[in-house]
RNA sequence: GGGCCGCUAGCUCAGGUGGUAGAGCAGCUGACUCUUAAUCAGCGGGUCCGGGGUUCGAAUCCCUGGCGGCCCA
C-alpha cells in the first residue's frame, strides 16, 4: 500500500459494506449477450418506436467511465473493449434497494447490465437498465474524465491506466497488432514459412551489438540473449527452407532513446534466389500495402513532415548522400584522411581510430539520415562495416547492400547475402581481431556458421525491419516507447 | 556519461521579486426521474520528489541525491 487516501479509503469501505450485507464486491457469473459494438452496429439506426418493438434484453459488461446521477435517477456510460454505450437506470425501474446499490457504484467500476435499449430526448441510444450487478469493484480514481492521463512516466508505468483512459494510445497498439498480422500475411502469401529460432545464444552474433549475458545453472554455461536471429535463419537456407522469416524481440545492451529500447521487435527475412535489389522490391510492395490498409493512402503524416510512398523510392549511395546531404565534395571522401577532415570541417567528434568505411557511416548517420525523410534506399556500404553480406561484383570495397531510411530514421537493413565460406571465415576473423582491440560490438568467428556455409547456401537475400520504428512511422509515433507497451524504464 | 527542462491534492494544472499552498475535475453531504465535461449549495483532501544548507521564515534561493522528458555522446 502506497497511500492513505481518502477516495481509496471511500471505495474500500463501500467494498466492507458490500461483505457486510453478504453480497460479492469480485464475482465471475454475468456473461454479456453483446459488445456495445454489437447493440451500435446492429441497432444504432433505429428510431425510438422500433427499438421499443425489439423484445429481447441486451447484457453488457464493461467499465462505468462517467455518472450522472439525478437524484431517483441515473445516467452511466460503460465501456467495454469495443466502445461505450449509454445506460439509464431510475428508481422505479429498479426498486429502491437496488437503486441505492447503483448509486454507491464508482466510475472506474465493472458491472454487468441488463435492459432493453431505447432512445433518449437527445436521441442517444441507451439501455434502460433492469439490472445492474458490480462484477468488480475499482479501489483506486481514475484520472480526471477530461484531460486523461498525460504524465508520462505513469503512463509508461502504468500503462493500464494509460490504456484504460486514453483512447488513441489503445489504437496505437491496434494497429500495432493489425501491422504484425499484415506482415505475417504479405510474406506467407509470398512462400514465406515463420520460423522460430534461439533467443538465447552461445555466441552473439548478427549484428553490431552489445549483448545482454545471461547463465545457464544447470550446463554452467554463459549465454547472450541474441541481437540478431540472421545466422540462424541462414543456416535453415543450407537446410533448404528457401524462404523463412522470423518476427520477434532482439536485445542490445546500449542505450535508450526515442528510437531505442532494449530489447526491441526486428523482423528478419531471407529468400534463396534473390539479391538485395530484389529485397527493394518486396520491402516497397510491403510498405505499401501497409500503408494502404492502415491509412488508405501512400500519403501519411510523419510529424511535421509528410511521407509519400508512391513507388518506386528513391535510391542514393552513401558517398551521394554525403555530397548531397553535408556539402562534402566526392573528392573529400578518398582516404580516412580525408574524411576525417571533412569531418572536423562538419563540426564533428569522430573517433580517431575509425577506418575509412566506418567515418562514412558515422558522417551519413550524423549529416544525412535525419535528412532522408522521403523513403530513400541509401547503397553503397563499405565491406568493414558489412561482415555478414556480399561483396559487390564491380568493386570489391563495397557490398551489395541497402538501408531504408524513411522519417529521418533507419527503418531496414538488408543485403545480398555472402555465402563464400572461405570469405565468411576472413570475415569473422578481421572481426575477432577487432574485437580483440576494443571493439564490444564486433563478434567473434562462428565456426558452426562457416560449415554451414561449406554444405551451400544457395544465392540468397535477406532483411531485418525493425517493427517498432514501422509501428512508429505508420502510427505518427515520436517515440519508440508510444509503440511497446511497456518500455524499460529504471526502477 | 554530458547539457537543458520537469516533479505541488487521486488527475490536469496555477502558485512575480522568500511570508506558513490554490483552481477545475474527482471525492464526501444535501437537492434534483432524459443527462451526456449534467446542474445547484455546502464540506473535506497536501511528505510541494528525498536529504542537507542559507534565512526570523523556503514549494520558491543554494548544494546533493532520485525519477522522468528532450537533445548530445
Amino acid at each position: 500500500m502506497d497511500e492513505v487516501n481518502e477516495q481509496v479509503a471511500a471505495r474500500r469501505d463501500k467494498v466492507a459494506q458490500l461483505k457486510s450485507d453478504g453480497l460479492p464486491a469480485y464475482r465471475n457469473d454475468f456473461r454479456p449477450s453483446h459488445t456495445a459494438r454489437d447493440i451500435r452496429d446492429r441497432h444504432g439506426n433505429l428510431a425510438q418506436p422500433e427499438l421499443e418493438a425489439l423484445p429481447e434484453e441486451f447484457a453488457l459488461g464493461g467499465r462505468i467511465r462517467a455518472l450522472r446521477p439525478h437524484g431517483k435517477a441515473a445516467f452511466f456510460e460503460v465501456e467495454d473493449g469495443t466502445g461505450r454505450l449509454q445506460v439509464y437506470a431510475r428508481r422505479d425501474g429498479l426498486g429502491d434497494e437496488a437503486y441505492e446499490r447503483v448509486r454507491s457504484l464508482d466510475v472506474g467500476d465493472i458491472v454487468g447490465v441488463c435492459g432493453r435499449l431505447f432512445r433518449t430526448r437527445t436521441d442517444e441510444l441507451t439501455i434502460q437498465a433492469r439490472e445492474v450487478t458490480l462484477l468488480t469493484k475499482c479501489i483506486r480514481p481514475l484520472p480526471e474524465k477530461w484531460h486523461g492521463l498525460k504524465d508520462v512516466e505513469t503512463r509508461y508505468r502504468q500503462r493500464y491506466v494509460d490504456l484504460m483512459v486514453n483512447p488513441e494510445v489503445r489504437e496505437v497498439f491496434r494497429n500495432r497488432s493489425r501491422v504484425i498480422g499484415l506482415v505475417r500475411d504479405f510474406l506467407e502469401q509470398r512462400g514465406f514459412l515463420e520460423v522460430e529460432t534461439p533467443m538465447m545464444q552461445p555466441m552473439a552474433g548478427g549484428a553490431a551489438a552489445k549483448p545482454f549475458v545471461t547463465h545457464h545453472n544447470a550446463l554452467d554455461l554463459d549465454l547472450y540473449l541474441r541481437v540478431a536471429p540472421e545466422l540462424f535463419l541462414k543456416r535453415l537456407l543450407v537446410g533448404g527452407f528457401d524462404r523463412v522469416f522470423e518476427l520477434n524481440r532482439n536485445f542490445r545492451n546500449e542505450g535508450i532513446s526515442t528510437r531505442h529500447n532494449p530489447e526491441f521487435t526486428m523482423l528478419e527475412f531471407y529468400q534463396a534466389y534473390a539479391d538485395y535489389e530484389d529485397m527493394m522490391e518486396l520491402t516497397e510492395e510491403l510498405f505499401v500495402t501497409l500503408a494502404e490498409e492502415i491509412h488508405g493512402s501512400l500519403r501519411i503524416p510523419c510529424g511535421e513532415h509528410e511521407v509519400n510512398l508512391e513507388r518506386p523510392w528513391q535510391r542514393l549511395s552513401l558517398t551521394q548522400g554525403v555530397v548531397r546531404h553535408a556539402g562534402a565534395e566526392e573528392s573529400e571522401l578518398a582516404t580516412p584522411e580525408d574524411l576525417r577532415k571533412v569531418a572536423g570541417k562538419l563540426g564533428l567528434d569522430l573517433d580517431p581510430r575509425l577506418g575509412q568505411g566506418k567515418l562514412l557511416v558515422e558522417i551519413f548517420e550524423h549529416l544525412v539520415e535525419p535528412r532522408l525523410i522521403q523513403p530513400t534506399f541509401v547503397t553503397g556500404y563499405p565491406l568493414e562495416v558489412s561482415p555478414l553480406a556480399r561483396r559487390n561484383d564491380s568493386n570489391p570495397a563495397l557490398v551489395d547492400r541497402f538501408e531504408l531510411f524513411i522519417g529521418g530514421r533507419e527503418l531496414a537493413n538488408a543485403f545480398s547475402e555472402l555465402n563464400d565460406p572461405d570469405d565468411q571465415r576472413r570475415r569473422f576473423e578481421e572481426q575477432a581481431a577487432a574485437r580483440r582491440a576494443g571493439d564490444d560490438t564486433a563478434c567473434e568467428v562462428d565456426e558452426d556458421y562457416v560449415r554451414a556455409l561449406e554444405y551451400a547456401m544457395p544465392p540468397a537475400a535477406g532483411e531485418g525491419i525493425g517493427i517498432d520504428r514501422l509501428i512508429m512511422l505508420l502510427t505518427d509515433s515520436p517515440s519508440i516507447r508510444d509503440v511497446i507497451l511497456f518500455p524499460l524504464l529504471r526502477t
